[in-house]
DNA sequence: CGGCTTTGACCAGCGC
DNA sequence: GCGCTGGTCAAAGCCG
């Protein structure tokens, strides 16, 4: 890396002769030392330096009174002039190297970043690799004719046919309860066969869809929102069938299952936040398998979307590949471009999207301002703000810049910019359906206020009947115990 | 009476 | 192995 050396000898000695040096000063961050400002300031700073230099030692000489020394001091001024020339075409070649440089550097880093990522990947492949192969060491996914393993085939199916649509309420109590925890296990055991078809090389597409169908469904969508009412109105009809205190937060969690179509696989969790009990954090999880009425197609495109969204990032086979393995996620990242609006985390079992309709444009996520802080029912515009941002029409828009999100330079070295694109790659309709869902919620947040504003009462659909309930109560469903 | 909510119990996963 | 936690079930109760 003789670029790197040199490139560094060179604007310290620079800086050093300017009178200050602000590479010393950013504890040895190379890349300080080529911001653009930098570069012009060092210019400036370095040629007026020259000057002055020259100049005080043309008046040190004049003091002598020697006329005859004038005249070669007049010579010796010429050539430092001309030396002075040389010296600043010197001064604008190496700046131009410097930017040279600089434009090296960041492809140097963001191919090393790629590469790691890359590694990774591989690791966590070979990991899978070696489970599957303890597993089933003898069997191979694809015979020796090219044709998929049936028996493979149907372990897959297992966990990715039927069984859940063939479940309805009601039923045998351990098929059920073996039916979650089915889910997990089949969740690993696809995260085994998925491998394995990856090694084959896209010959089992029918698999890799299964399987991301069923990682769909474990993908989860989280929506962050301020509403008095217990739920937020989306447009589907569910049926609680649980509710349970978590640990860390005193407001019981909820839970609900989709009504609208038989064994819908849709359920969502409702729980007020810890912090700001007017915050309802609702969790959606799985797509629906029957056909939803128009006022729940917003809702549940975006929940689709987002979770298509995830899928696409894990599925990725850009240099960023892998880029959401829970591995790599240690916490919640915040989406570049949208700081307020959108997190992803794969820190929890499954990997969450949580669209944040709570705070402001450019706060900081999980402040602990919980006054002053506009709700989305009554920042509309703001949201849109964001929405336009998120559809690339923003200054910041993530989708459509490359410029790296300053605000946010302490997030893991990934880049979301790949999620967006491959999810919008995978689903074209996710930033409308986004746009659509937002306004939709801000909307029912409207209804909800105003229905509770106009009577105390909170309406909401259930099961088909619209009901009014005293919405105290329902806020004492939630916050009793 | 049908359908929904409530709530105690059960189960699996996970960490120690 | 044990305890904790999240997720789910299903009987009992409630409501229109």
């Amino acid at each position: 890396m003789d670029f790197f050396q040199g490139s560094t000898f060179f604007s310290q000695g620079i800086l050093k002769e300017g009178g200050t040096n602000k590479a010393d000063n950013n504890g040895g961050d190379i890349r300080d030392g080529y911001g653009d400002d930098d570069d012009l300031k060092l210019q400036l700073d370095t040629g007026l330096k020259l000057q002055v230099a020259r100049n005080f030692d043309f008046v040190e000489k004049t003091t002598v009174g020697d006329e005859v020394e004038m005249l070669e001091s007049h010579d010796e001024n010429q050539n430092a002039k001309d030396e002075m020339i040389i010296l600043r075409e010197e001064i604008a070649r190496k700046s131009v190297e410097n930017q040279r440089l600089k434009t090296l550097l960041d492809q140097v880093t963001s191919s090393h970043q790629a590469l790691q990522m890359q590694i990774m990947t591989i690791r966590q492949h070979q990991l899978d690799q070696n489970k599957s192969i303890k597993v089933h060491p003898t069997e191979t996914l694809i015979n020796d004719d090219g044709v998929i393993n049936e028996k493979r085939k149907q372990q897959m199916g297992q966990f990715l046919g039927p069984k859940q649509e063939n479940n309805t309420d009601g039923g045998d109590k351990r098929r059920s309860n073996s039916n979650s925890s089915d889910n997990n296990r089949d969740y690993e055991q696809l995260n085994k066969s998925t491998s394995n078809v990856q090694r084959v090389g896209g010959t089992a597409t029918v698999e890799t869809e299964e399987a991301h169908e069923v990682t769909m469904r474990r993908a989860r969508v989280s929506v962050r929102a301020r509403s008095e009412a217990n739920m937020i109105s989306d447009g589907c009809q569910w049926r609680k069938y649980g509710q349970k205190m978590a640990k860390g937060n005193p407001c019981p969690r909820a839970y609900y299952r989709c009504t609208m179509g038989v064994s819908c696989p849709v359920r969502k969790q409702v729980q007020r936040c810890a912090e700001d009990n007017s915050i309802l954090i609702t969790t959606y999880e799985g797509h629906h398998n029957h056909n939803l009425p128009p006022e729940a197609v917003p809702m549940a495109s975006t929940t689709t979307s987002a979770a298509s969204m995830l899928i696409a990032g894990s599925k990725s086979s850009s240099p960023m590949d892998g880029l959401l393995c829970p591995s790599i996620f240690s916490q919640s990242t915040a989406l570049p471009g949208l700081p307020s609006l959108a997190t992803i985390s794969a820190s929890a079992p499954f990997p969450t999207i949580t669209l944040d309709l709570t705070r402001p444009q450019g706060s900081q996520p999980q402040g602990n301002n919980n006054s002053n802080m506009p709700c989305a029912n009554a920042n509309g515009p703001a949201l849109m703000g964001l929405m336009q941002q998120l559809l690339g029409h923003g200054p910041n828009n993530f989708l459509g810049s490359n410029e790296p999100n300053r605000e946010n330079s302490n997030l893991p070295s990934v880049d979301p910019l790949s999620i967006a694109k491959a999810a919008l790659a995978s689903d074209p309709n996710l930033a409308s359906a986004l746009a659509t869902a937002i306004s939709s919620i801000i909307k029912g947040n409207y209804d909800s206020i105003n229905n509770v504003n106009n009577n105390g009462k909170s309406s909401e659909i259930v099961m088909g009947k619209q009901i009014s309930k005293d919405n105290n109560s329902d806020l004492s469903n939630l916050s009793e115990n």
